[in-house]
Order: structure tokens, then sequence, then C-alpha cells
DNA sequence: AAAAAAATTTAGACTTGTCTAAATTTGTTA
DNA sequence: TAACAAATTTAGACAAGTCTAAATTTTTTT
């Protein structure tokens, strides 16, 4: 059984080793957890002796798969939770974020496959992040913003950035939503407002 | 803000109170929340100091104005979500508890009011035990067991204790429900079953 | 009312997770 | 490669919440 902290830790882990290669270092999760190195290291020896990573003097971490999947099952809980929030009690995209850190820690299967139940078996959070299913599996794909869509290139709709009534209004009326083929026409110089086709 | 540990204090404390007049003890605290009653003298001061119970020593503590509200907020939220699990997540009353006692941590007003909002506003938990709404308020009445009832005397149905399938089945096929008047017709000597009237 | 029992508090210690400051290791640069 | 800079670890301290064992106060019993 994880303490709150243990999960923190290894959630961040999880995170800065999805998006860099080779082990995690101790300054890279002491910003994301915003702790104190030595605090890292600390709790870098504590997961170590739990076998949720290998950790090397000097040299970071990388998860154990254990790790990866204590990591997995937060993130599970946080995505789904966000999508409830979203989806069901009128959260928005940016407020989400900080009431799903405490859900996660939730502690019960039933709870977390329940809802599951309950939402559908959604596949993506709000923010168009995977969620994995029961079994931790989940399907990854490349996700970026679209003003960051080279011109001409396609793209399909994954998920909103801001998801204010006014947004979502607006997307109904282009009848843009998840799962729309999207493609940049045009980008102005002057302002970088996009032309898109849908 | 409180910290887990004391949000548990008050709510037990408001517990006991209710079911007992006067100071509450020591050793009633600690029965309560399992931990020793040298631990509980230890959070008595530190509820002092906050002015959220009156502490004067040997002689127990009592709620101040502050507390009742801290409590009721809790309850609130513990209340809610074990509405919640009942009515939308097929848990039965004897599961929600303990995943409710964590739940009922999670910070965020907003939550709170949405979920309550999402439930309609129920006025009581699957227990039968009345959810304070936003102002805290909330409607008390006498609630007792149908196996504690009078015979002859009238009551009404606000809960039940057991919620597994089987019986909610049996309650639906008898036609009984939450508001549904009762009484007792006749206790048979040598088990104890009742013959009722819905 | 004195003695015994029960309840409560104090004193000192432990655990978890954190910190600061100093020491060590790694890497980078001249 | 020697010296410096950056990253990391160690050592020692602290706060929260808990415990045990001993001391104190209150309550009950004789």
């Amino acid at each position: 059984m994880q303490t709150l902290s243990t999960e923190d830790y290894l959630k961040a882990i999880y995170h800065v080793s999805q998006s860099s290669s080779g082990a995690v270092a101790t300054t890279s999760i002491a910003k994301q957890i915003g702790a104190k190195p030595s605090s890292v290291t600390d709790m870098f020896k504590k997961l170590s002796d739990q076998n949720l990573v290998k950790y090397q003097k000097y040299q970071g971490v990388s998860l154990t798969n254990e790790g990866v999947k204590t990591a997995l099952r937060i993130i599970r809980k946080h995505r789904l939770w966000e999508s409830f929030l979203v989806s069901h009690l009128n959260f928005n995209w940016d407020e989400v974020h900080q009431v799903a850190e405490q859900l996660e820690h939730i502690q019960s299967e039933k709870l977390t496959n329940e809802l599951e139940r309950f939402l559908d078996y959604p596949t993506h959070d709000p923010h168009g992040d995977p969620i994995p299913n029961r079994a931790l599996f989940m399907k990854t794909y490349n996700k970026i913003l679209l003003t960051e869509l080279p011109v001409n290139k396609e793209g399909v709709c994954v998920g909103v950035k801001d998801n204010s009534s006014n947004f979502l209004r607006y997307l109904d009326r282009r009848q843009i939503g998840i799962g729309t083929p999207l493609q940049v026409l045009h980008r102005e110089d002057f302002d970088d407002s996009l032309h898109i086709q849908a």
C-alpha cells in the first residue's frame, strides 16, 4: 500500500520518463513535485526499497514494472475523475486538475471500475489524454496543439484545451467535436490566426 | 485548513456529542478513532489552539461553533458521497462507508455543491441520515430500527440498513420505499420475526 | 474520608516526509 | 587534465501524529 507522497512521486517519475529518455534525474522530479533535491533522494531510496524503482546513486531512477503499474493505476483514476468532473459536474478543464490530484488517491478498485462503467468506458480524458483501461492498457497517439499543426497537414480533434461554455458552443456551431478531422488551410503572419477546415 | 487527522477528530467529537450529553471524554474519542488516549489528549490541545474545541484538562472537550461547522461540512460530504455511490455506482450500504471516509476529505466547495446538484439535492443518505445543505442546516428526526418500533406504533421508512439487491427487490415487491408509512402488527415471541403493515 | 480503580495527562521516543547546510560526485570548460 | 560548476547525497534538524510507560487527577468503593 502506498502513501499519498509515494504515489505522487511515482506519477511524477512516470510523466518525466515519458517526455525524456534514460533515467530520471533527481532535479527534474524535485521541480515536478515542488520539493528540494535532498528530499527527492530520500524518497528514491524508499521507493527503491519497495522495488518500485531502480535507483543507483548519482544516476537517477527508472520505474520497475511494478512501479509503472502503480503509476498507471493513479493516472487511470486521475483521468477518469477529470472526465467525470467535466461531463457531469460542470467543471472546466482548467479547474479539474487540482481536484483530480486529490481524487486520484482514493483507494477502491470497485469505485474506479464503477466510475469507468458509469462514464461508459471513456478512452480519453477532457484534455485528450488516453485513459488506461482496467488492464492498464491505453492507446497513445501524437497529440499536438492545433496551433502547432503544420499548414495543410491532416489531424483529428482529440480534445480541447479551453472547455468554457462559450468556446464549446462555438465548436458546436462549427460542428467540431472529438474525432473531427481538422486541417490548417492558412496561417496569418501578422497575428497567427488560423483558417481551418473541419 | 484542516489535516485529515483533525477532520477525523472533529467528526468523531461531533458524533459522540450527539449521542450523549455534556463534554466529550478522551476515552470515548480514543475508542471511536482507534487511537490511544494519550494521542487524543495531544490532539485535543491542537484543536483547542485552533479554537475548534473548548478543552479543559481532565474535563473533556466540546465543539465551538467553528468546530461544529467544520464537522458538518465533513458530514455533508460524507453523506453526499454515500448517496452517489449507492445511487450511481452500484455500491451496497455496507460497502460505502470505507470509501466515503476517504472521499469526505476532498477539498473543493465546487465539487461538493455540484455533486449535491447532480444528485438533485438529496435530504437524506442511503442509511436515512440527514444531509446538511449548503448552509449546513439539516432536518433531524428520530430514527430507529423497525425491530425497535413498538407494536402498533406508526413510523415512516426513511432508509434501509441492508441494501443488497435481493433485499431491495423484496421491498419493491412489497411496495415499500422511502416515505412508506410502516406499522408493526405483531411480534413473534419465539424468533422475534415481525408482521408489518405498509 | 481514605484507599483503590479508572481516566487523563506528561515525558520521552519513534516514523514519515520535509528542510538546510555541508560534503561528495559528476560534468564541463579552459 | 586540472579546475570549476552543477547535480546529488549525507548529516542533522524539525513538525505532525502516534506510541509506551510513568505520573497525576478524578471517580468510585469500602
